[in-house]
DNA sequence: CGCAGTAATTTAACGTTGTTAACTTAACAT
DNA sequence: ATGTTAAGTTAACAACGTTAAATTACTGCG
């Protein structure tokens, strides 16, 4: 009776295409500029047929996030190598930057934009938390070993506070450069010099004062 | 011949009736949340009217944050008192904080969405630089303050720069807070929290060290 | 007064959007 | 053959930003 296996492997695969034509348009369009019927005429579908996989335009898009936020924690995992952990919570802000601003449209839909709260499914559930599949939860894992490293001043304790200490500086500046990167009214210095500081700033800002740290 | 000023000053009453109306509106639903018919509905006029005093939505939108963005820098000139350098920077940055969360849509649509980009009018190079009206000439002021006195490591010289990085902190912990503040993937400090620790944090990161400073 | 001109405003419409209801089609199970 | 289920289509709705054309109100001039 392999036959409603067939069916629902049918179906995911039209949910897959849907995905793909919805990704290769957001990526240069963003949320805004992509239409639903845009989509559904790029895979030759018409528009409604999306929403039998989909509730609705938000959710399509959700969805399609959901997939790079794992894969953002998988390039985590895979590439952060330093075992000094001051190095790597370092490693971690670059990657986070190199993901901005490769993918703006991706980082403004999951990051600078509000969204309607939704019940953690089943797969959020399975992903929060693992920092294998968490980009959060990666840094906090990070930032866990350098506060027991005792790398930072004694009283910063609370991992989750300078986790989000940490997201917060470097999603200040994806979020401006993306946001105001073209606003004439200031002289923005070249995003690369801004996306060096600010890591360096905030971690000399964390770290236990004295030690000699060269640059 | 006093009747085209009459005439002007009525067009720029019914004007700024359209921009309180688009204000009022604005505040509670956001710019996708308000449509230019809805606008028009609340001042009764039709919704074509508009576009006699506004070129599109983004113009009648654009001004209107424009507006909110010159009273913010009346804020910081009026209320920033300190005389010592950093405490100054950390008033200012309580103050954007504090702007950033009373009306988080004015802040959505001003510092964290992209807009097409536009010619500065007569008006806007009235204000650029000008730390009475503008809030980023303001911040450099301050900073240039602190390089003047010694404040910072010596090598950090560029007062440019390190605006931009202690905007992008603060920027970060009010945006972060706007778009994901409801989400449930992150177990969130109180905001208080994390506003005053952002502006410790860097600031300590930029200071000369060695100088005890407590708390 | 009457008449021309001008500028504010409205009416009606266009094209696009997200989304829903009703229908068709095709494949399967009995 | 027949009924069931679910994917997909057609047609439509309401709302949106925006434009062109018509209308109104008011001014200056004879």
């Amino acid at each position: 009776m392999g036959v409603k296996e067939r069916r629902e492997r049918e179906k995911s695969e039209t949910r897959d295409k849907i995905l793909d034509a919805a990704r290769e348009l957001f990526v240069t369009e963003g949320f805004e500029g992509v239409s639903m019927r845009k989509v559904a005429e790029k895979i030759e579908y018409s528009p409604t047929a999306i929403y039998v996989h989909f509730a609705d335009k938000q959710e399509l898009f959700r969805e399609l996030c959901h997939q790079d936020y794992a894969r953002l924690a998988e390039v985590f995992q895979s590439s952060v190598m330093s075992t000094d952990p001051i190095e790597r919570l370092k490693q971690i802000g670059a990657i986070y930057i190199e993901f901005g601003t490769r993918y703006p449209n991706h980082y403004r839909f999951m990051f600078m934009t509000p969204h309607p709260p939704h019940e953690p499914d089943e797969e959020d559930r399975e992903m929060m938390g693992n920092p294998e599949m968490d980009a959060y939860a990666f840094l906090k894992w990070a930032v866990q070993q350098a506060i027991d490293a005792g790398c930072f001043r004694e009283e910063l304790t609370d991992a989750e506070l300078i986790s989000q200490t940490l997201w917060a500086s470097v999603h200040g500046v994806i979020s401006l450069h993306i946001a105001k990167g073209c606003d004439p009214w200031v002289e923005w210095r070249p995003l690369q010099d801004r996306a060096e500081m600010m890591p360096d700033v905030t971690l000399r800002g964390l770290i236990r004062q004295g030690g000699g740290e060269g640059k």
